[in-house]
DNA sequence: CTAGTGACTGTTT
DNA sequence: AAAACAGCCACTA
């Protein structure tokens, strides 16, 4: 099994309505340390796919930048506010509320 | 094999 | 609080 199918699990169990960070979902994953393959990971989902990448954000809260356009980022939260998450009037989710499985320390 | 790259993160300015 | 720095590591050319 590959690392990407590890990671694709983990994210697949993050239940609706809350979301996690790529650090998180890499320790989750018996990967810790690996953030950045997570998202190196989400970028190359194939076509087909039942992952939730969307309830995937950096640590921040904040719905990470892709290199591209803004496209997805619009994208992602409207999904996440189909869900009910909430964004503050600086673009970010708490956490602290919505953090899944629990509420990074910070 | 080396070098460049990126949906990241913790520490230091 | 925000930005710069510095580790991080798999993937590609």
């Amino acid at each position: 099994m590959s690392s990407y199918e590890r990671f694709y699990e983990v994210v697949r169990s993050i239940p609706e309505g809350r979301v996690s960070s790529y650090g998180t979902i890499a320790s989750l994953a018996g990967l810790p340390g690996h953030a950045r393959q997570v998202g190196y990971a989400l970028a190359a989902l194939p076509d087909e796919h039942d992952v939730p990448w969307h309830r995937v954000v950096n640590v921040r809260g904040e719905v990470s930048t892709r290199r591209g356009g803004h496209t997805f980022e619009r994208i992602q939260r409207v999904l996440l506010e189909d869900e009910g998450v909430p964004f503050d009037q600086r673009g970010r989710v708490d956490l602290s509320s919505v953090g899944w499985p629990e509420p990074p320390a910070r």
